[in-house]
DNA sequence: CGCTAACATCTGGACTGACCAGATTGGAAG
DNA sequence: CTTCCAATCTGGTCAGTCCAGATGTTAGCG
């Protein structure tokens, strides 16, 4: 009945709005099992995960406990995917972050493309115009041209970060692009990027690059600023 | 007898073995059980932690696939954890993508940071002398000054990254400090990147923080070069 | 009353065997 | 050679059991 999926998508709210601290100890797997109707057997494999994700810490013949602040960033794409309400702090956090990521990226990116990344990208603009009454589609190339300007950069590792970012704001660019009008834009600012990118303009790429995140950044505050906060928890 | 945690590093060099490749099936749960001398339920939470970590992917009746290159930042850090070598382009990269971040984080600290974060900055800093021969010890200290830096910037999404990246480096932090000499150094650099990051002289402290990381960076490079490259696995 | 030692209970770790239903595959029928 | 169906394989889930160390309670002693 509850694949394990569920399962941890049910227990983290769970342990999350219960309010357990820090090093506290949380309910035993026997309790939980009883407590979301699944086996012993599925809650040990959900609990696995959340220690994988250091979002607890099991320790043998004891119990388990909540992690202090050690969680991984996949927890917050875990968070995001399940759709735990981030605090605000958190969501400014993490558009600082990417910025950075981005930007740096992009720096990288102008040294190193090679002609097939800006084909791709390439690829991605044209395909844009048919599809702009798409969010699910205008999502899926907003992602593909913004990581296509990490992979041009060179660095794998660069790219899982940026990747994982954007995973976690997944469904933030859904509502984004729920609106046409903003994929005309994003589209339109999207190819001035491209242009200095091909030219090699570090500095011109840069500047519209960030231009272009802080406008997406803007409306991200204005999302949560104009819908009702929820319960927030920290991250 | 098989702990999951040592079960998943016992599968993973496996799988990274043998060569199966992107969404290739990989040897069924009970297969797997069987050669590891564990009982399935072992093998199914060891695969949920890889499953997390992206870096497999299950599918219902079907069967066990390597995932193509969408694997975790943290399947990373359970790589170095469990000693699987990393290629030297990927050691590489992630020297590149460390720097990246710790210079953005000391920028951000020098606007940002408070009297608190200069004072835990001192204190790792009084407390390096007296462990100039203990290697754990150092390399503790060591993470806990960078960290400390990240934490001065106020963004803890960017420390979570940090840190993980901390965690991918243990072992190789560990090798460093076996000389006291290089802890010296490391001390010393140290001891002027506080200076300028308290005076909030931000270009000075990005020279400084630049420079420190680059000479350990070169140190690893003739880790990796002096030692045999081994059986490397494209991450 | 306070402290300690012994005991009953709880907890996570691990294993076994079984059942289910969809995916896969190999062989029989056309 | 193609089509189709049944035996087989695979992951998903569950119930029950055993183990040993951690925990908490209680009884006894100073």
């Amino acid at each position: 009945m509850a694949e394990t999926h569920v399962l941890v998508a049910e227990i983290v709210p769970f342990l999350l709005s219960r309010g357990y601290g820090p090093n506290e100890r949380a309910p035993s797997e026997r309790e939980l099992a009883e407590r979301f109707g699944a086996s012993r057997t599925q809650v040990r494999e959900a609990l696995s995960v959340l220690e994988a994700l250091r979002l607890i810490e099991r320790r043998p013949k004891s119990g388990i406990y909540m992690t202090t602040e050690s969680a991984s960033i996949e927890a917050l794409r875990l968070y995001a995917e399940i759709g735990v309400p981030l605090s605000g702090d958190i969501v400014g956090e993490i558009v600082e972050v990417r910025r950075i990521q981005e930007i740096e990226a992009i720096r990288l990116a102008c040294r190193r493309h090679r002609q097939e990344n800006v084909d791709a990208l390439r690829a991605c603009l044209d395909e844009w115009t048919y599809v702009l009454e798409e969010p699910g589609r205008l999502a899926e190339l907003d992602r593909r041209f913004h990581t296509g300007i990490v992979r041009a950069a060179q660095n794998s590792v660069l790219l899982r970060l940026v990747d994982l970012f954007y995973r976690m704001t997944e469904r933030r660019r859904l509502f984004y692009f729920g609106d046409p009008e903003r994929a005309r834009q994003s589209l339109r600012e999207h190819e001035e990027i491209l242009t200095a990118l091909t030219e090699r303009d570090e500095e011109r790429a840069v500047r519209l690059l960030d231009k272009h995140l802080s406008s997406a950044g803007r409306y991200w505050d204005y999302l949560l600023n104009g819908s009702p906060p929820a319960q927030t928890h920290p991250a």
